[in-house]
DNA sequence: GTCTATAGCTTGATAGAC
DNA sequence: GTCTATCAAGCTATAGAC
């Protein structure tokens, strides 16, 4: 039952809604073991078994952070996935539609980082390798359409694959760690436009006659 | 003072290395606050006061283990920048050389990684930023002369960088976390090349005429 | 010097009034 | 739905025996 502006004084934004914000911006910059619930109903002005009473625990509101993140980024990819067009053109905007939520939501993907890569800190197991899977064949599904099609060179397409990923990851751990570069989405989709056209001025002419 | 093999019984290697990397273990898989100095020295089959005695604090060793691997990434990184050759042939070379040592000391590229992107864990600075500078300067140093010659595009300098350092950082990724894909040395020479020729089918022919 | 027992704090979580 | 008050478990620090 959702509650309507009771009274006169209207929740500032939806209690949950707010509860969410806090514990994510917390988890991201503290870890998840070192952010208290306390510090949460805190910071959200409100008090424990409101937390208790939206989430069943901190496990709960955690999860309910990285699951509500990982359909919103399904969705955005699937929708992505499935335009029509040129396959370098549809590459580009899957990435750019990805990279786009990254933006959106840094501190989800700085809680993520923390949790794959830092120390066990207690926090329920949660399917990072599947995030990272669902880009990963997002993109190789499109990179074999494009062999098909031969719009793309023939070569492996896993190699592609990782290649485009590879300048992916790169723009999202700059923006983790060093967003005053500002290398941003259009940072992003120039890298990928040299990976796709090439670096070496002696463009291999497809397969043969490669460099070396 | 080096200790000889005393008595009978040989320590099986140097007490001091044999810290250092038991230490280099435990950081790498509890995490550094999680590690305790009675467990390295325990693992380690000495007592307390030996640890304390070749490093100065926990922080001692810790820190012993990140200068150390990082001066012979400068040692390597110099090294491989420095050879004569082909722009790509260098840059290839550079990476593998970089990679190589990756793969061999995967525990401190552990360690930096969970410390980086992971929670405050009290470990005392160091100046990650630093090391991962060092090879953007390396190839960037390479892709610029790469493009006086000629033997590069004319493009952005540092958007061909990023490409390759993406590249890079996935292999480096994929060790960390999916050693079992064995993308390996072999993978980043593949996906390089790739980034090299390009991955699309019409080249774009420097600069002019790119795809779109 | 080393170990153990415990006091005291912090944490996640809950009961019951309103 | 939200509050006050409180719980049990886990940790840190340390007093005090040996």
């Amino acid at each position: 039952m959702k509650r309507k502006t009771k009274g006169g004084i209207p929740p500032e934004r939806d209690v949950r809604e707010r509860l969410i914000e806090v514990a994510t911006g917390l988890f991201a910059n503290k870890g998840y073991a070192t952010a208290t619930t306390r510090e949460i109903v805190c910071a959200a002005g409100v008090t424990k078994p409101v937390l208790y009473y939206y989430f069943r625990s901190k496990e709960g509101i955690y999860l309910e952070i990285m699951e509500k993140s990982y359909k919103r980024f399904e969705s955005v990819v699937g929708e992505a996935a499935s335009v029509s067009g040129d396959v370098i053109e549809r590459l580009l905007y899957l990435c750019d539609k990805a990279f786009e939520l990254v933006l959106e939501k840094i501190d989800v993907v700085r809680i993520m980082y923390s949790i794959y890569y830092g120390p066990p800190q207690g926090a329920p197991f949660f399917d990072f390798d599947g995030v990272h899977q669902k880009l990963y064949e997002a993109i190789g599904q499109i990179v074999i359409e494009g062999i098909k099609k031969k719009e793309l060179k023939e070569a492996n397409p896993e190699d592609m694959t990782w290649a485009i990923l590879g300048a992916f990851h790169m723009a999202m751990e700059n923006e983790l760690s060093h967003p005053e570069r500002e290398l941003g989405r259009e940072g992003l989709r120039r890298i990928l436009t040299l990976i796709f056209g090439g670096i070496s001025r002696q463009t291999g002419r497809r397969g043969k006659g490669e460099t070396k």
